[in-house]
DNA sequence: GATGAATGAGCTTTCATTCAT
DNA sequence: TATGAATGAAAGCTCATTCAT
């Protein structure tokens, strides 16, 4: 469907140029219509780009979900690998998704902005609550204080290693 | 002097919107003249971002420099956490420039992301050379493979500090 | 009929928001079609223009000759009074139509500006001569050149009701 | 000046096409500069055509009272018809403001509509106040009711020769 | 009769840049 | 040093129109 294609498009666009730099005409041309034409599908740029972050979002929470739910049964060590394992493949596989999100969080458009820090926090949110139940259930022996330095911890390294892959890395 | 505002104006500029958002009109307003003078003191605005690029990471550098120096003489565990508050402290008291390097490592410009990819890549091997060296000074019965170990440890839990600084807390 | 309909919402956008100001995808929405359907009736926006200012000048003059008719036994006071009263209120009934027409005075298309005068030039020429007919047939004593007088008299007059109906009122 | 220019040219556009059918192109080519360099003098269209509409206003005004004063003297049948008179040679020489202004009354930016018609409320005002006093003070022997009467004649009449003018002879 | 999808032409506007002064 | 005036290029967007279905 053009639709479709076309938030494809606006997600690599957006990764490869930032908001400003992707322009109606590149996305058009990546679809092969014109660039009114895209007006039929949507109401303006930013509403293009709206949706293109709501699949972006959605994507990476599902993505995510998946992961976590795989590799509740195992060990602690086992599940806190894996699900770095998950967060590098994840990151690397859709690699045009990661760039686009994080150069949408310095988007202009503030609602996107807005967006994307709330959806982060619920996702920790959402993270930290999943690591807390699942490790009290299985180390009921650790005091709370003792798990949440270990959650944090755990989200260190993985912030890290995203923003290692972000930017270190060949990701340009 | 005015070339050295225009280049904190420029700063300023790209880190609130992007390479492509900041404009040589609200830059010149920044500092009280008209776009087309700029134009006595830089080429055009490449150029400007170029030397505000080279500001920011001459800065970056200079302040990572200056806090390992302090901390060399105390113990391993202080040397890490100094050196991680020292990070912390940079970024948040220079959220302009972090904010600016961060958007300009997606920057349009190849040249200006090229230079950047390989500071960060020379930052790392000069950050990683000073560990080693006094982490074998200090400690010659650990194996150069655990050390190399601990410092990864160490740079991912930095850089899971700086992705959370710049994104998940109030840098907006 | 839907083709009635749409000269309608055509008269209507065309007195609310001008020729240029009226769009196909304005009318096509307040008769519940969508635009591409407009061709199957008219040719272009200009046809289903050329055919509102038809409908319009049409009621318009059906509207005058009536009330014309109903008011040639009275007393020459008594028709001029009543033919201003009948201006009045065919202008406040039909606002829409009498905007449309103020508006279409001015039209780009110089085929509507043509007709439109053409059809003010007509209609003035036939009341002229009714109103020179009826009064020299009640007043046989009156001169022409009295007559002639008399009746641009009116005409100033029913101008001028017309304009500040039109303006200075709330036609808007 | 060009800012002059721009706004007798877009006088001359806004009466001969609308607001909605002069374009800028138009209006700069009849400067003869680029449509771009209209923006260094005026932010957008609308305030073009706002100080427009102000430089129209303020002309018809100080035409109107000029006219009124050189006549104030006269016995109140030259008053009235010399009025008549300037009213016909200012809207004659100036066909270009008069057009401009009728088109501006239908105008879809309603600021401007509302300025032009709180104008004409102005304007009416002052004229019957003006008239009010120096009809009284020729004519003690009339009563006010008399008075009022014979000022909304004169004003019939005058926008009666308005319109006239503006529509059925041959300013197209 | 009606419409989904597409488009060409043209619009307003922005912006980096130039250049004479 | 600084700027007023101008511009080319390109952006986002609108709209009348087409055409296969």
């Amino acid at each position: 469907m053009t639709k479709d294609k076309l938030i494809q498009a606006a997600i690599a666009n957006f990764a490869e140029f930032g908001y400003q730099g992707a322009t109606m005409s590149k996305i058009a041309k990546e679809v092969g219509i014109k660039p009114a034409s895209i007006y039929y599908f949507f109401d303006n740029k930013e509403a293009l780009f709206k949706e293109a972050v709501k699949v972006i979002l959605a994507h990476h929470f599902s993505s995510m979900k998946k992961t976590y739910h795989l590799q509740k049964e195992e060990n602690l060590h086992t599940l806190f690998s894996e699900l770095l394992r998950s967060i590098l493949v994840h990151h690397t596989t859709f690699q045009n998704e990661t760039k686009a999100y994080v150069t949408m969080v310095n988007s202009p458009i503030s609602n996107i902005k807005r967006e994307i820090t709330a959806y982060l926090q619920r996702y920790n949110q959402w993270l930290v609550g999943q690591l807390m139940h699942t490790i009290s259930a299985k180390h009921p022996e650790l005091k709370e204080e003792k798990i949440s330095s270990l959650i944090d911890y755990f989200i260190f390294i993985g912030n890290g290693l995203f923003w290692g892959l972000s930017f270190t890395k060949k990701m340009n």
